[in-house]
DNA sequence: TCAACGAGACGAACCGTCTCGTATTGAAAT
DNA sequence: ATTTCAATACGAGACGGTTCGTCTCGTTGA
């Protein structure tokens, strides 16, 4: 068993170019056949190599899908804040538009579902996916609320995490659905959770 | 292969005995073992029955499940109608309140979660989900709305359809995130939507 | 020097199909 | 009404195929 933590005195280390293989194969394979018809063996010939190796660095298929998605939103290092015009409700707009097609691009779509079936039926997954990437794409979205109710948009005292779940939840469980993802259900949905938020 | 349409000149039927051992046994096998190890040679075993007898009557485990859902919501013929005390309000609270216990509860939530991870990755199981459970639960909830509406409680012209998705998506969302489900929220979420309704 | 590597052999589990012999049913014959 | 009979589902499990996760091999490379 390979210690990671500490470097070894001599022998081979992890294969950089094996790993981003593994990441692109999955990511491709999960597209074209689905979650069901992923297997490590078929991960493991795309990307030319061995099994072991994939079992000796990740302990699921999930795990490895994380990781290919992380590694997917790591390369182009965007910036990590949402849009500030400050005007609350045009931002969102975009922001849950621009969000809206992402999702129903058919090179995401079946990789994501793939991903959000996996993490629903294990909990340890679960857990990684919320501290590697929903924590910190959570924060910048309480922070774009926290700079309205800063700005006097908002009242004061606003349940930052209810605001965040009103406003992206409608369009997470819409596409899990298979529902219409408009532009149109995207502003109707900011205009009603925001003047919701200002009557409080 | 059987043909169900047209009733057989002779030879047994399907045997509502085995049906029903079959959906028990599923129901009972997910939510001890998960549904990542959830066989149909298991299923086949713990009910007493030939593999044959699945394959002949279901196309896939997912729709199984869906059945041994059916039959649980089937056999106590529940009011097909949402609460109405005139309050909305405290009627949304407490269908929500109750949703949320049901969420957590342990004997559902690993049942929910295989049927939910299935549908994610199997379009046409999405598809008879929607038929024949989603739909008619999705009207109940529209019919109650629209009696608000009609008592003048929310504005005319209520985007029915968003309404019932901004009040139980939050929630569904939260289950499949392994949040909080408390009635602290569900409260917060239902005043905090209806503000957002009451005031377009 | 030594661990990670690609390759693949290995037994176990489960897949979905099939083939038994048995049990159950409705229709036809008595 | 009773018996006979053909058709069909049933429980059981054999079957080849696929994938699992583990385990060796030599080979490569830091």
């Amino acid at each position: 068993m390979p210690d990671v933590t500490r470097a070894a005195r001599g022998g081979a280390r992890r294969s950089e170019t094996s790993r981003r293989a593994i990441l692109a194969a999955a990511f491709e394979l999960v597209g074209e056949v689905g979650y069901a018809r992923l297997t490590i063996e078929g991960i493991a010939a795309r990307a030319g190599v061995g099994k072991q190796t994939i079992y000796r660095w990740w302990p699921s298929k999930g795990v490895v899908l994380l990781d290919a998605f992380l590694a997917l939103s790591e390369d182009p290092q965007g910036d990590p804040a949402l849009p500030d015009s400050g005007d609350l409700e045009a931002d969102l707009k975009l922001v849950l538009r621009a969000t809206a097609a992402e999702l129903v691009d058919p090179r995401y779509d079946l990789p994501m579902r793939a991903l959000a079936a996996a993490m629903l039926t294990d909990p340890s997954l679960r857990a990684e996916y919320e501290q590697r990437l929903e924590q910190p794409l959570r924060a910048v979205k309480r922070a774009r609320v926290e700079r309205a109710v800063a700005a006097g948009q908002l009242p004061p005292g606003t349940d930052l995490d209810l605001a965040v779940d009103l406003l992206w939840s409608p369009l997470w469980r819409r596409w899990q659905d298979g529902g219409e993802l408009t532009a149109a259900f995207a502003d109707a949905l900011v205009e009603t959770v925001l003047a919701g938020l200002r009557a409080r």
